[in-house]
DNA sequence: CAATGTCATGGTAGCGCTACCATCCACCTC
DNA sequence: GAGGTGGATGGTAGCGCTACCATGACATTG
């Protein structure tokens, strides 16, 4: 009689405990909790009635190394803080929650760099899915994705060449129809004011010139930019500068909700008429602009349904039902309101 | 000669690859790796350049499996999309980046019961140590933080009873001093706005409370709270509710910044002056709050650094390095703004 | 100089689970 | 009734790593 090693797991029940109690065989039980329908309701009562009295839960690090794959989501986004962010990660998250998947989150701070490092991160723990936000992957980046040998979503924008899947929106036309509008209300000198500047912004800004040359009112110092992270506070700063640069300015199309709200309290306390003196649009159509006074136009993006939406393209890829078409665009909506209702 | 099983997992090199190509035994190779400094200078060098050769990764399933102890921190949060806890995330995040330690997400949504359910899930995991939020977790929450066998941290707020190290402030005094400021500054009537509810919320009114009575100012008239969520929408609605029902307010304790802000649009909107006719405090102090017009008085709170000394506090622990005092108050700091410059 | 300690290294035996294949037992089919 | 078929169940052999113990070389001690 060999005396067993001291469980190194502090004696935990084991599946080997599972199957001794309720007389089976230990893959039996395994199989029971995994696909019940192939094992028979007689046994299934029996395992689950033994599962229960011990209180037993599968060590999901030896499911993993036994299966090589690992019930985990990695997550990629941006940034943590970013409430566009956070809302997809909710999405993710609520869409994930009644499953047994867990989530594994990275935050690459928008470099390229810190991506790449991360899904060499993610890799050897051979995850169910990636959804790693944006399309602008770097090289190395996107051959980790295409050979991680698991689905992956591409989320928050569409684009012509996805990895596998995409989830997301045109950012061009959303800064486009941003600045089509305000060019419909009357607005002319039209400023576009953005931080950050990450591929996101520069497709909406690129948005913002399409149709401003279309009108013939394109002029390059209408815009002001910088790749500093985007604030409220950078919000009031940059549209000084802007003012100052350009004293005739009616108008701004901001970047995002932030720089929106920025620009709007620089108004009030500039006493600078919202929305006669000045239109305000802004980009993602966070709560508060409808309640800001006076509320604030903005384009409504789908960031909680894009969350949703990669969670369950992911699940049915993993289920081998591939969705027929890879790329879903769920568009965005121009919200009118008080800022530029001139 | 036996022909060996495919490889399941697709073919990456495994420990014992690199171990034969530098012609050393595994567990020297997992040594080196791990504790560079129990293996010769020589061995060390013979196995990284084996180990970049191959490209090797270790699999950190097998490894949590044979360790019985995974590289990850579980952290517990009630909300993804409240900016407060997604900066304490950020600091999470941020102190853990440069290890090789993984986080693995957790949503309670404010429930007890989901918090309980979560803990359930990460348990048979093994992390190596476990952030939640709050310290009102229910008994049998209790007994599975407690059971983990893992340094566990409670986030946001400090308490006599630590399940294990406690990091955080006091809400109670965060909202005893707000109020008093707002009585100092000549505010009488002055109301609590508070949505949620949850346990924190429940403590800064107490604190409110506590101001009020020493004050002889208090009125259960004046408090207006509702368990619904948190939204600046919710704050502009509350805020006219307090109005009807109390129409001599002179003043609100705001619960958060998001009411707070809720509170302003609204006075905008109707025309009342702020900071004159009503004065505004709200909570946490989030970028906005001095960037609006007026800029309204707020207590900050260090959530970042709650985030970044939870993690401090749980990778000492984990070293065997307990800190003296498990309890870390990191307080808050009242900052005096426009909104109630009266 | 034997006894003891220390250090670097390696071999063996799992960690708890599942893939794979074998077995067994109905239940058909002709 | 021999042979085939399919479904339920089990045994065996790992998955890739590390804990534990053993070994051998050398230094240290009295």
């Amino acid at each position: 009689m060999t005396k067993p090693r001291s469980r190194r797991g502090g004696g935990r029940p084991t599946i080997a405990d599972v199957a001794r109690k309720a007389g089976v065989g230990a893959i039996t039980v395994s199989r029971a909790l995994r696909e019940p329908g192939r094992v028979s309701e007689d046994l299934r009562r029996l395992i689950q009635a033994a599962v229960d009295e011990l209180g037993y839960l599968p060590d999901p690090n030896a499911r993993a190394l036994a299966s090589a794959r690992a019930e985990v989501f990695g997550v990629l986004v941006p940034s943590l803080t970013n409430s566009v962010f956070a809302e997809v990660l909710r999405g993710i998250y609520d869409s994930l929650s009644d499953s047994s998947y867990r989530i594994q989150l990275g935050n690459t701070h928008y470099s390229g760099l810190e991506e790449e490092r991360l899904l060499q991160v993610f890799g050897p723990q051979r995850p169910a899915a990636l959804i790693v936000a944006g399309i602008d992957q770097t090289p190395i980046s996107r051959r980790l994705l295409e050979t991680a040998g698991c689905p992956v979503v591409q989320v928050m924008e569409t684009g012509p060449d996805p990895v596998d899947m995409m989830v997301g929106f045109s950012h061009f036309d959303g800064g486009k129809v941003a600045t089509e509008h305000m060019i419909e209300m009357g607005y002319r000198r039209i400023g576009f004011i953005g931080a950050r500047m990450d591929p996101r912004s520069q497709r909406r800004l690129a948005g913002y010139r399409a149709a401003m040359e279309a009108a013939g009112l394109f002029d390059a110092r209408l815009i002001t930019t910088t790749p500093v992270p985007s604030s409220v506070t950078l919000g009031r700063e940059l549209f000084r500068d802007a003012l100052a640069k350009v004293p005739t300015l009616d108008g701004v199309f901001c970047n995002n909700d932030d720089i929106a709200l920025g620009v709007l309290f620089e108004c009030h306390r500039a006493s600078i008429a919202v929305p006669k003196t000045i239109g305000i649009t802004g980009f993602n159509d966070l709560d508060m602009m409808e309640v800001a006074f006076p509320s604030v136009t903005s384009i409504r993006t789908p960031r909680y349904e894009i969350g949703r939406r990669s969670v369950a393209m992911a699940l049915a890829a993993i289920a081998g039902k591939r969705p027929q078409e890879p790329v879903v665009d769920l568009g965005f909506e121009l919200k009118r309101r008080e800022s530029t209702a001139r």
